[in-house]
DNA sequence: TCCTAAAAGGATAATAATAGTCCTTTTAGC
DNA sequence: GCTAAAAGGACTATTATTATCCTTTTAGGA
């Protein structure tokens, strides 16, 4: 239960690599797959979502490649995994009241509710810089 | 990302459900499903958990039906789940060490130790009893 | 002993999510 | 115009989820 998809496992190694390197650095996306043992195709996909939201720059055509889109200290774990694996629902009911019926009068909402806080706390705390272990 | 599976919301209701009901009173599961506004067929698979594990008794042929295993405050949210979702684990290196090779130096891995240690605690403070609400 | 009630167990099936791959298109540098 | 590299789209294979249905076992009662 609560398992991460490769895919978000993939997408945190990428961007820790990335957080490693000099922050100049346009990284060649292919490099990055090798560096962090990750299909290329597949790494390529959770990049260009990352660079929708801002999260990485990308630059096209020779040269090209990408750099995080702000300082490692300022990108959190929590944005990065929410980034591709959505937002941390614990359970429907805590996404939006209404969701079920029975959260009305239901005891278990609120825990689910704090499962949420407090997993969102703990990767919340955390940034890519302390990730890059620089 | 962290949902729960319709499974493990019905584990969740049909028995906090039972812990509801006077602690001698044998359920049929038909009555709890209907309750509970759960499949039956569905239901049975995941009583059926329950039972193999101590967490209900249950009692087959005529007059038969389910009681808890054990005091409604003896039996935590986090056995209910793990009973039916499998042990909580936010990312496969947290298991054992040595699923991922990249564990030794990997700074990521202590993160989701931290998130598997929260959750666990959230849900393993809360007994059928709190969810009862008597 | 036979009938009926009820859970246990097993097999199967439809749908959705995951984990990719591959090909074409756009963008940029030389 | 050639080449490098990311972006986008379509497609596929595998696995997990969400069930349903049927048969078997167990137990109580007429
Ligand atoms: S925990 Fe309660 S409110 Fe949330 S989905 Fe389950 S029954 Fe509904
Ligand atoms: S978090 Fe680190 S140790 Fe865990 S699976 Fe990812 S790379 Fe491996």
């Amino acid at each position: 239960m609560m398992e991460l998809t490769r895919k978000g496992e993939y997408a945190v190694r990428g961007i820790v690599y990335l957080a490693t390197q000099p922050e100049d650095k346009v990284c060649l996306l292919s490099d990055i797959a090798a560096a962090v043992d990750v299909p290329a195709t597949f790494l390529a996909k959770i990049f260009q979502q990352f660079s929708k939201i801002g999260l990485v720059k990308s630059y096209r055509g020779t040269g090209g490649g990408f750099v995080l889109g702000r300082a490692a200290d300022r990108i959190t774990l929590l944005e990065v995994v929410e980034a591709v694996e959505g937002p941390i629902i614990p359970n429907r009911c805590v996404v939006a009241p209404g969701e079920c019926p029975r959260d009305v009068f239901c005891n278990v909402h609120p825990v689910w509710k704090r499962v949420q806080v407090q997993v969102r706390d703990v990767l919340e705390k955390v940034t890519l810089r302390d990730l890059a272990g620089l």
